[in-house]
DNA sequence: AATGAATGAGCATTCATTCAT
DNA sequence: CATGAATGAATGCTCATTCAT
């Protein structure tokens, strides 16, 4: 129903600028209240349309959210790999830091996007009543993870690391990310603990060593990255 | 009000015993059918009590919530001190590795107290409307971690692994696995990609040589502890 | 939301005849068991309908409230009007007393109505629980005075009176016949103390000779105008 | 229930003592937060009894407000008496005024005291749910209100008023006066339009002028007492 | 005399969804 | 293609009251 895969006639060009403004409004409330001010009510009235009408742009809400989501990653896709790509290659250290800092970035400065993202990892459950709504989301956080997979293969093979199994290492790092800024809230309420900025550093850097890199080049080549600068998070629902 | 210190007293008695069935049944709900199942109607119900009745026991929806929270961090803190104490002291890297696959046994076997744990850490006001409601379930989740840290602690004054902050090790390891563990529901759609087992044990071996560890003694220590069975996931709402 | 102002379709006719049938049904039950008695569960029973429909109506219950009360303000603008147009313009005197005794007429009617605008003027919070629902009650309530200023003012300048200020004159009148009017259900359990008939003709008359009328016109005035004939009260809750 | 008339034994004493104390909460909460805030939950709370014990004290809650009435009235009536005797007697036409601005002050200075009284005369069935509990309530209201009978009674036997029923008066009085008062939440939200002290005064001018008293002396006599300070009400729930 | 436990009915409001038009 | 009307179930919470202890 979403894919109409031929956008040719003027009529499903019309439908694609809809689909699109729907997508777009559902975003923007997830954005300002996190994922329980996006209900179909809100989002229909946000885009002037009554909620029958996007029953027929998307079957279910678990369907419009599964699309938000994909929407979501590639967003994030298309972040990691300007960052990736805005470091020069002649550092291929840097560049894993880059593309884990403009993780972190993301996760502060989007955090109802992010938050989205990790709910729906912990929790598809909580985002999608149906499995078949996760499925799509699932492929496309993978897919979004090349950027890592790729600079950890580059370096592998610059013998600035061990050889390994370059995903396998993408996701242990992306896991290791993701665990850290999930402590976002907790350092809240325990600032004084959880420094999330010396958490990634020092996470990152105790990885790469794990992996057989050189300690001066990492510290020579981080300093090729501008460090994070994380606005404080606050308490409310989503992010 | 959830607390009278006397259990002396047959009133008392039953008190607490009611205490008990209730919070057991609001486990039992979120365990079914995730936290949207876990209403104060319906753990009433479930313990044959009026929705009021239950208002004598918790102040609100969320103390309920944190107590439930508080309660199975108690249980996780349980299980990781006595994996730690299961295995002999001359072998302190072998300990490591005992809590956190103790951790990960937890998240496996009880899938439904760890989704809700993660759920807590994520979103915070998913689970509780007030930060008061957050603020001692967070408090506890910290304190669950002290047998990681006392490990980490020991090893390095045993130098197996170089001098460096504890907690803050303790933090980076947890944060690992619970990225880790969060691949549970992913791994589910993209069973070849994401083996969950291979993944904690990389990125333990990882982080422990980073940290200074010899690679020889940690394979030899990892000898001395039972690997991991991970019985298969499955999807539903809130594991 | 309750105005479209175009009333020309049949759907909007239709949903100007449910408007008008759940406000008769939200006031037949104030009528019936008092304000504690409309709720919006009842009120939508009493209609047919599911709660979650009168939404469509109303935004909130206050909005509903405000819209019975504005309806009743109506009526008895009407009321109060039609009364001062059925005396001879010859009589300016005898025309504020067939106001004033029209309003007595109203409360004694229409009890549940007059006990409804009661409370809302001594306890807006009782009914409204946001400000802005009872704002346009208010202003309806002063608009419903007008024809009582109008014709002091006829009166004043017919030298039929002191000249003064007439809407401060119409206040005062129109407090002092609610006042009275209040003490309806007092004179039920006091019955040979209280005869509400005699204090409202006492009182206007007091008033009359205050602001300077003479008082041989205003006996003659009043033989114009039907006296009153109250049929007692009942305890009721809202009357 | 409420009266065990002899209040001899200890036991009796200690009864009455809580029976105050009871009576005491009760009115701190209507004070503070109106009718609303007022359960026998709160109460006991207050009192630090449990519910229950209340209705050792009270049939039921409808009881426990007629005895807050009748004690809020009792205050009332000493009120007004001081009021009169803290005039000389050589203005009888002042003691008047002052008793009438006393139960203005009271009704500005003990807002939620007024309100639960005006409550009471407009919808007994509001406060009361029986009938029973009214009955009492609405003959203290009648008996305080004898200061001002007296007083009017005077000034007809001194000739400063044409002679005429001294309690007629007095109702009538009272009935302005309590309906101008009411008036303090609409002249929140049109304050322009409602003066309530001018519309005080000039009513009851007005009325003394329509009771055959001499303006002059009227002006006179008003100059002995000192004016009304009318501290703005605010928009909440009982007051 | 007083308590703690418990009740059952009730509250306003929101939700995703369906269906005739 | 889009709407307006409508639903039914659910939400957390409060209340006056009762009763065995």
């Amino acid at each position: 129903m979403v894919n109409k895969t031929q956008v040719e006639t003027p009529r499903a060009r019309r439908r694609a600028a809809n689909l699109e403004r729907i997508l777009e409004a559902a975003m923007k409330l997830i954005i300002e209240g996190g994922l329980d001010a996006c209900s179909i009510h809100k989002v229909a009235a946000e885009v002037d349309y009554s909620p029958a009408a996007l029953y027929r742009y998307f079957d279910s809400k678990d369907a419009l959210l599964s699309a938000v989501v994909v929407r979501v990653l590639r967003e994030l896709e298309t972040d990691l790999r300007n960052a990736a790509e805005s470091v020069s290659a002649d550092h291929p250290l840097a560049t894993i830091r880059a593309v884990c800092l403009a993780y972190a970035r993301f996760a502060s400065l989007a955090p109802h996007r992010f938050g989205l993202l990790s709910l729906m990892m912990v929790h598809p459950g909580q985002v999608f009543h149906e499995e078949d709504g996760a499925r799509p989301a699932i492929r496309a956080m993978l897919s979004a993870l090349t950027p890592l997979t790729e600079n950890l293969e580059r370096n592998a093979q610059a013998q600035r690391l061990h050889s390994g199994d370059a995903s396998k290492r993408a996701l242990i790092l992306f896991a290791g990310i993701q665990g850290i800024l999930q402590l976002r809230k907790q350092s809240l309420l325990a600032p004084e603990v959880i420094d999330l900025e010396s958490l990634l550093n020092s996470q990152l850097r105790t990885l790469l060593i794990g992996w057989g890199a050189d300690p001066t080049s990492i510290d020579d080549s981080f300093e090729h990255v501008s460090p994070l600068q994380l606005p404080p998070s606050t308490w409310n629902s989503t992010s």
